[in-house]
RNA sequence: GGGCGCAUGGCUUAGUUGGUUAGAGCGCCGCGUUCACAUCGCGGAGAUCGCUGGUUCGAGCCCAGCUGCGCCCA
C-alpha cells in the first residue's frame, strides 16, 4: 500500500469488478423488498457538470446504502433528447460548414442529429460510471429510443380522444431565433432595464389625443385599441371615442377594461392580442381580432408601412420612436425596469405570439395531483417546496405541447386534403373519411417534456404489465433540483397518476443549487465551472463525492471553490493510512478472535459505544435524507475519535510483544471497527472502500473469505461471528456493545489529557519534553478510575509519571488546571513561565465567573424555579456546584502564583 | 405586486420539536517530522448568533416589525 491513497488506480477496476459481477443489475422476480429510483435523464449530447454529479452523487448513496440493507435495487438510467437544445447544438456545427438544416432537408438533418447522438452518448454515460454511479446499465433508456416513442404516441392520442389535447391558435412564447413555441415555463422572466414611453395618440376625429405608455412602441403597429378602467374618472369621456394610430393611419377605439391598472403610466394603454398575453385576453374580451405584425424571425411583416417589412423588432422600435418624435407625439421616455421573458434555450427575448399551437389541459391532470401531494401521497423534501408546488398546481395553465422543430417526437397528427384530422399512434394508410392517401403529418414535434413527464414508468415496460413495472413502480425517490420542479417532476406526478394510477414516487428531493465561492450559479458561460471531471484525475471520484455531500446541507445551495475538493481528498488519505497501518502491523493474526466484555479495556469500551451511536445515526441521517449529516457523523467518528484516540491508544498493544494476546484483540477490535467503518462509508466513498476493504480480506484477517466479494454484499463481519450482526452488508446496531457508562469516564480522561497538553503548549514546554503530573482527585472512585488510566494519561500527555491520589502534594511551583473539580499540576523545573500562567489562570477564572453568573441568576429567579422542569433546575444546580468548585481551586492557585510574585518583587 | 427562503467568529457554515459551557472545516498564530498519514500531529486566539420589540421562568431556535441579500411567480 502506498503512502499516499492514488484513487487513480483503483478506481477504473472496481467499477469493472461491480459490473462483471452484476452487482447494479436489478433482478424483478427477487424476493428482497425492491427499492428503486429514476435517473433525472441528462441531456443526451451533455458533458457531466457539477450539479449531475450532485444529483447524481445523492441517488448512488441511496442505491448503494438500501443494497447494502437488503433491498432490490434499480437504478435506472438514461439520457434525454433535448429537443431545442441538441437541435441547436447540430445547427451550429452546419453552421460552422455555411450549411443550415434546410440546406439538408428534415431526414437528413434528423439523421445528423441521430448520429451526433451517437458519437456524443457515450460522453455522459462514461462520465456517470467514472463518478461510481451503480445504475443499472443494461436497462439504459433513451427518450426517443422505439419503445419510449411508441409511449408517447399512444399517450398522445389518450388525451386527444379524452379532450385533453386540443388545437388552436393563441398567444404562446415565441423565440425567434430558436424558431419555435416554448411552454410558460420556458420562458425565464429577467428584470431587465428599459424605458417607459408615453406616446400620443391623436383622436380620429377632432384636437386632443390620449396619451399611453408602453415599453414595446414597435408593437403599435398591431394596435386594435386603447384601453382605460371604466372607474378612472380622467378618461370616462373618452370611452367608446376613435383615434387614429399613428404611422398606420388604422382608427382604433378607446375601450373600457378592469384589466387596466390606473396606477401603471397615464392608465390608459395601448391593446395589441397578436403580440402580449394580457392584451390577447382583453381582445379576446372585447371581440377583437389579432393582427400579426412580426414573422417568425422576430421582423415586421403583416399590414404595416411598406418601410417597417422584414426589419427587426429592436430596430423597428428604434425607428417607431424617431418617427414618433418627428410627428411630435412623444410626450416623455422614463426609464423603467420589468420582467422579460428570455428563451431557456438561448437567452433571446421572447416574443408573445398569436399562431396555431398544440396544447394539454392541465386542469384535470392536476386536480389529482394537488390532493396526492396534500394528502401525503407524496414527500417533498424539504417541506417549503410543498407549497409552491401547491400555488403552482391551483394556478396551472395549459401546456403548450408543439414545437416547430424537427428532433423530437413527430406529433402523431395527420391531415387529409379533405380537411379531416387523423390523430392515431401510427401512421395511417389512407383517410378514413375519403380514402385519399394524400396524407401529410403534422410538422411539429412534441415538447421533450411530454416525453420526460411519462420517464418513471415509460422506463419501465408501460403500457405492458412488465415484471419491471410490477416490482419497480413506483419508485421510492426522485432526486433533482428545484428548478425544475414545475417543469417535470409536476408533470411526472400528473402523468404518473393519470396513466398508472399511482404517484410515481414516494419521495421527492430537492437539493440545491451548485455555486461558485461567490455565490453565482455555476455555467460554462460564466466560465466559473468546476469541471468535476478534473476533479476526479486529480483527487479521485470519492474526494468529489465525499467533499460535496459533507458541504451541502439538506435542499440548500452549494458553494464550491477549488479547494473545497481537498475535504474529500485529506479524508480519504486519512482513512487509507489509518487501514495503512493497521495492516503494516506486521501478520497479523487473530488468535482469540473478538475480545468478550471482560478482555475490553476502557478505550475499546468507549470507542465499540462511540460506533454503535455512529451506525445509528448515519442509518437515521440517510432515511431522512441529511447527507452532510452522516458525512459529518463518519468523518468526525473516524478522524477525531478512531484515528486521534483509539488507533493512538491502541499502539501500546500493537507494539508491545510480550503479550500476543493484547496484541490480538487490539487487531480484531481494529479490524471490526475498520471495517464497520468502511461499510458505513461506502454510499459515499464506494472506490476507496472497496479497495481498503479488499486489502482487509486478503490478509489473514479473512481466512474464510473470498476476496471475490464485494464488501456491498458482504453481510456481517470478517473478524469475528462474536461482533456480527445481521444478515445484511449494512451495519446494525449492535446493543452488545453499546456502553452509556464508559462514555463520561472517557471523556474525563480525555479532558485531563488535553488541560495537560495545553499547559505544556501555552509555557513552551516541547511536547516531546518529559515530566510529572500530579492530579489531586475529587473522590475516590475518580482516583481509582484515573489510576488505571494513568498509562494512557501519561502516553498522550507525553509524560514520565503522573501521581494521582486525593491527598497528593502539589508541587512548589507548577502549571495547573482544574478539570471536573480534579486538580493537575506540571511542574517543570524553571520552565513554567509565571506570567503565562497568570494570564492562563486569570481568563479562566473570568471564565468560569461568567458562566456562575450567568448559572446563578436564573437559579436566583423564583419563578425559574417554580416553573421549569425540576430536571432542568437540578441540572442547573449541579452545573452551579461544579463551577463553583472548580472556580475556588482555579483561583486558590491564581492567589499562589500572585503571593509568589510578590515575594519575588519584595527581594 | 404576490409567495418562499436566508442572515451564527476573517471565510464557508452545523445547530430537527425553546433549557448545550453555541460545534465544525478552511484560514490565522505557536510548537512539532525515526516509529500510519505534512493530503499529518499537538495546542491556541477568534462569535454580545443582522437590527428592534414581543411571548416565556428561560430565545440562535417561537411571534411581529425593520434592514440587507437571494430565489420563484405575476
Amino acid at each position: 500500500m502506498e503512502k499516499i491513497y492514488d484513487p487513480s488506480r483503483v478506481e477504473e477496476k472496481w467499477y469493472a469488478f461491480w459490473l462483471r459481477k452484476k452487482l447494479f443489475h436489478a433482478d424483478p422476480a427477487s424476493k428482497k423488498p425492491a427499492y428503486s429510483i429514476v435517473i433525472p435523464p441528462p441531456n443526451v449530447t451533455g458533458v457531466l457538470h457539477m450539479g449531475h454529479a450532485l444529483n447524481n452523487t445523492i441517488q448512488d448513496i441511496l442505491i448503494r446504502y438500501k443494497k447494502m440493507a437488503g433491498y432490490e435495487t434499480l437504478w435506472m438510467p438514461g439520457t434525454d433528447h433535448a429537443g431545442i437544445a441538441t437541435q441547436n447544438v447540430v445547427e451550429r456545427k452546419l453552421a460552422k460548414e455555411q450549411k443550415s438544416r434546410h440546406d439538408l432537408g428534415r431526414d437528413a438533418f434528423i439523421n445528423e442529429v441521430w448520429n451526433w447522438k451517437a458519437v456524443h452518448h457515450a460522453t455522459i454515460t462514461s462520465q456517470l460510471k467514472q463518478l461510481g454511479c451503480a445504475c443499472d446499465w443494461n436497462r439504459e433508456r433513451f427518450t426517443m429510443d422505439e419503445g419510449l416513442s411508441k409511449v408517447v404516441r399512444k399517450v398522445f392520442v389518450d388525451l386527444y380522444n379524452s379532450g385533453l389535447i386540443y388545437k388552436g391558435k393563441y398567444i404562446i412564447n415565441w423565440c425567434p431565433r430558436c424558431h419555435t413555441a416554448l411552454s410558460d415555463e420556458e420562458a425565464e422572466h429577467r428584470e431587465t432595464k428599459g424605458e417607459l414611453y408615453h406616446f400620443k395618440y391623436p383622436y380620429a376625429d377632432g384636437p386632443g389625443f390620449v396619451t399611453v405608455a408602453t415599453t414595446r412602441p414597435e408593437t403599435m403597429l398591431g394596435d386594435t385599441a386603447v384601453a382605460v378602467n371604466p372607474k378612472d374618472g380622467r378618461y370616462t369621456d373618452c370611452i367608446g371615442k376613435m383615434l387614429l394610430l399613428p404611422l398606420v393611419e388604422r382608427p382604433i377605439p378607446v375601450i373600457a377594461d378592469d384589466f387596466v391598472d390606473r396606477e401603471f403610466g397615464t392608465g390608459a394603454v395601448k391593446v395589441t392580442p397578436a403580440h402580449d398575453p394580457n392584451d390577447f385576453q382583453m381582445g379576446l374580451r372585447h371581440g377583437m381580432d389579432p393582427i400579426v405584425v412580426m414573422d417568425e424571425a422576430g421582423c415586421m411583416a403583416g399590414p404595416v408601412p411598406k418601410r417597417y417589412l422584414g426589419v427587426d423588432r429592436f430596430s423597428a422600435r428604434q425607428m417607431v420612436v424617431e418617427e414618433l418624435t418627428v410627428l411630435g407625439l412623444v410626450e416623455k421616455i422614463e426609464e423603467h425596469t420589468h420582467a422579460v421573458g428570455h428563451c431557456y434555450r438561448c437567452s433571446t427575448v421572447v416574443e408573445p405570439y398569436y399562431s396555431d399551437q398544440w396544447f394539454v389541459k392541465m386542469k384535470p391532470l392536476a386536480a389529482d395531483a394537488l390532493s396526492a401531494a396534500r394528502e401525503d401521497r407524496i414527500t417533498i423534501i424539504p417541506q417549503r417546496w410543498r407549497r409552491t408546488y401547491h400555488e403552482w398546481m391551483e394556478n396551472i395553465r395549459d401546456w403548450c405541447i408543439s414545437r416547430q422543430i424537427w428532433w423530437g417526437h413527430r406529433i402523431p397528427v395527420w391531415y387529409c386534403s379533405c380537411g379531416t384530422t387523423i390523430v392515431a399512434e401510427n401512421a395511417p394508410r389512407a383517410c378514413p373519411q375519403c380514402g385519399s392517401t394524400d396524407l401529410s403529418q403534422d410538422t411539429d414535434v412534441l415538447d421533450t417534456w411530454f416525453s420526460s413527464w411519462l420517464w418513471p414508468f415509460s422506463t419501465m415496460g408501460w403500457p405492458e404489465d412488465t415484471a419491471e413495472m410490477a416490482k419497480f413502480y413506483p419508485t421510492n425517490v426522485l432526486a433533482t433540483a428545484p428548478e425544475i420542479l414545475f417543469f417535470w417532476v409536476a408533470r411526472m406526478i400528473m402523468a404518473g397518476l393519470y396513466f398508472t394510477g399511482k404517484v410515481p414516487f414516494a419521495d421527492v428531493v430537492l437539493h440545491g443549487t451548485v455555486r461558485d465561492k461567490s455565490g453565482r450559479k455555476m455555467s460554462k458561460s460564466l466560465g466559473n465551472a468546476i469541471d468535476p471531471l478534473k476533479i476526479i484525475k486529480a483527487s479521485g471520484a470519492d474526494a468529489l463525492r465525499f467533499s460535496l455531500i459533507m458541504i451541502t446541507a439538506q435542499g440548500a445551495d452549494v458553494f464550491l471553490g477549488n479547494d473545497t475538493f481537498d475535504i474529500g481528498r485529506n479524508f480519504a488519505n486519512k482513512l487509507w493510512n489509518a487501514a495503512r497501518f493497521l495492516l503494516f502491523i506486521d501478520a497479523p493474526v487473530i488468535s482469540d478472535g473478538f475480545p468478550p466484555k471482560e478482555r475490553r479495556k476502557a478505550e475499546d469500551r468507549w470507542i465499540l459505544n462511540k460506533l454503535q451511536l455512529t451506525i445509528e445515526g448515519v442509518t437515521r441521517s440517510i432515511d431522512n435524507y441529511r447527507f452532510n449529516e452522516a458525512c459529518h457523523l463518519l468523518y468526525d467518528f473516524t478522524w477525531h475519535e478512531f484515528c486521534d484516540w483509539y488507533i493512538e491508544a491502541k499502539k501500546a498493544d500493537l507494539y508491545q510483544t510480550e503479550r500476543p494476546q493484547l496484541r490480538s484483540d487490539a487487531l480484531a477490535l481494529s479490524g471490526y471497527l475498520l471495517e464497520t467503518l468502511l461499510k458505513l462509508l461506502h454510499p459515499f466513498m464506494p472506490f476507496i472502500t472497496e479497495e481498503i476493504y479488499w486489502h482487509l480480506r486478503d490478509c489473514a484477517w479473512s481466512p474464510d473469505r473470498p476476496p471475490s466479494e464485494s464488501i456491498m454484499t458482504s453481510a456481517g463481519s470478517f473478524v469475528t461471528s462474536a461482533a456480527s450482526k445481521g444478515t445484511a452488508a449494512w451495519p446494525e446496531k449492535d446493543d452488545a456493545l453499546t456502553d452509556p457508562v464508559i462514555e463520561p469516564r472517557f471523556s474525563l480522561v480525555k479532558e485531563i489529557i488535553i488541560a495537560l497538553r495545553t499547559i505544556k503548549s501555552e509555557n513552551n514546554i516541547p511536547p516531546d519534553k518529559w515530566g510529572n503530573a500530579v492530579i489531586i482527585t475529587v473522590d475516590p472512585d475518580t482516583t481509582s478510575w484515573l489510576q488505571s488510566q494513568s498509562a494512557l494519561i501519561n502516553r498522550f500527555a507525553k509524560l514520565t509519571g503522573t501521581t494521582i491520589a486525593p491527598d497528593a502534594r502539589k508541587p512548589e511551583f507548577a502549571g495547573s488546571a482544574v478539570v471536573d473539580g480534579n486538580q493537575l499540576y506540571i511542574s517543570f523545573e524553571g520552565l513554567i513561565d509565571r506570567e503565562v500562567e497568570l494570564e492562563r489562570l486569570t481568563k479562566e477564572s473570568a471564565r468560569i465567573r461568567k458562566l456562575i453568573d450567568g448559572t446563578k441568576n436564573r437559579l436566583d429567579n423564583g419563578s425559574f424555579v417554580d416553573r421549569a422542569p425540576p430536571a432542568v433546575v437540578a441540572k442547573e444546580r449541579e452545573k452551579l456546584e461544579g463551577l463553583v468548585r472548580n472556580l475556588e481551586k482555579v483561583e486558590h492557585n491564581l492567589s499562589v502564583l500572585v503571593e509568589r510574585r510578590k515575594k519575588i518583587s519584595c527581594r
